[in-house]
DNA sequence: CTCATTCTGTACCATTTCGCAAAGAATCCT
DNA sequence: AGGATTCTTTGCGAAATGGTACAGAATGAG
């Protein structure tokens, strides 16, 4: 699928990673947003300068675009894994929504929370094309959770519905990248983390095997 | 209590009224973020020119802060008094959380969710100040819902936290905001409104009077 | 080797942005 | 009335910002 003949360039190669140059790029907007952080802000972090990020990635709000994009396909990627992992439905979330915590704490001085819902959320009422992109990841996730709550319907609470459980599911990761990025400490988040968790698949059985016994 | 006598200033009497004027700028910055908003863009929503405004709050930083705080104290007010209304808690909580949606829905050409979530939570990682007011606000969010739910232990499921069932709904009122922001339709965030209801009170009990028979 | 091609780096430009100085206008005090 | 005080307005200026022109460097093609 891949071609892994690279189709060789003509004039001089460029002295960077375009990939690399991505992510140092969205590291510098998950910090500042993208508003407040200046070209020089991004030349500075890419190791490039001005010019040659304006050649490799077009202006500041295409190159946003482009790590925006770039990030919605990984984080889609990446909970798409999580919720495919053999194994119960409970520690599986447990571990994802851990996960999720681990990487909102990220950050100086305090967890940059959510890439998308840190910088994106902020832009998005004005810039349509990254609302698209902030539309379309959330579809994706409620998505995602949807299709599992359908295959594990045996593990979660009699009655639910796939598609509002999946709402509920996905509105646990807004709040923990919001509140990390208020500045929540490892502890409340991961209570956050540990309530969604026992919300989405009812309380925890401890002994008796009719979890709706009082 | 609050002097009814206004305390006469000396000079010149100001053209604006403060408060009027704190209000429209808030909406300034509500509309495209704290960092993308210019001081010229915050004179034309005001009606004052820049140095009338820099007399009246202090630059660009210290306006928005003043914004932020006005709104944390007002959004706490609302939730407190909509909480304190008499009544059964689940028509509470639904018209609770249909009147957010109603408010994350104003905005043109789309919601623009919470004006916290909406701008604050991308300044929070960089601006202590800003996020002190996140934190003191999701806290108070927190403490609002918990001491409801504690009056109200017998309209919620059996075994209920209500400290950790406090931080899911305060939750929901975050996807709700960003979901908002991020251009979702008011039947998609009303269904959030709902399956919030739902996931707080548990189901509901149609005909059977105990709502955990199947 | 020479030339075309592509990337890099310096320098530059136009605009925007924040902030302020200073003069003019409206009100209060005596 | 005259001065003190406070707000408004015009206009300025220093700095930052996004973007680009252009010369130089590194590579492939012939």
């Amino acid at each position: 699928m891949v071609q892994n003949e690279p189709p060789r360039r003509r004039g001089r190669p460029p002295a960077f990673d375009r990939d690399e140059v991505l992510l140092k790029a969205r590291d510098a907007f998950w910090r500042s947003g993208y508003a407040a952080t200046s070209l020089d802000d991004l030349a500075a972090a890419t190791g490039l300068n001005r010019p040659s990020l304006y050649g490799a990635f077009g202006d500041k709000r295409t190159l946003y675009l482009a790590t925006l994009e770039r990030t919605r396909a990984d984080m889609i990627g990446a909970l798409e894994r999580a919720l495919a992992a053999p194994g119960p439905l409970r520690p599986l979330l447990a571990r994802l929504y851990a996960a999720t915590v681990q990487l909102y704490l990220r950050g100086d001085p305090v967890g940059r929370g959510c890439f998308l819902v840190g910088t994106a959320v902020t832009e998005a009422a004005v810039e349509n094309e990254v609302r698209a992109v902030l539309t379309l990841s959330f579809e994706q996730l409620d998505g995602a959770f949807e299709a599992k709550f359908r295959t594990a319907t045996r593990e979660l609470p009699p009655g639910t519905d796939p598609v509002v459980h999946a709402k509920l599911a996905t509105g646990m990761l807004h709040t923990l990248a919001v509140r990390a990025r208020g500045g929540a400490s490892e502890a409340e988040l991961q209570a956050v983390a540990d309530a969604a968790v026992g919300m989405i698949c009812g309380p925890e059985a401890t002994g008796a095997k009719n979890q709706h016994d009082l």
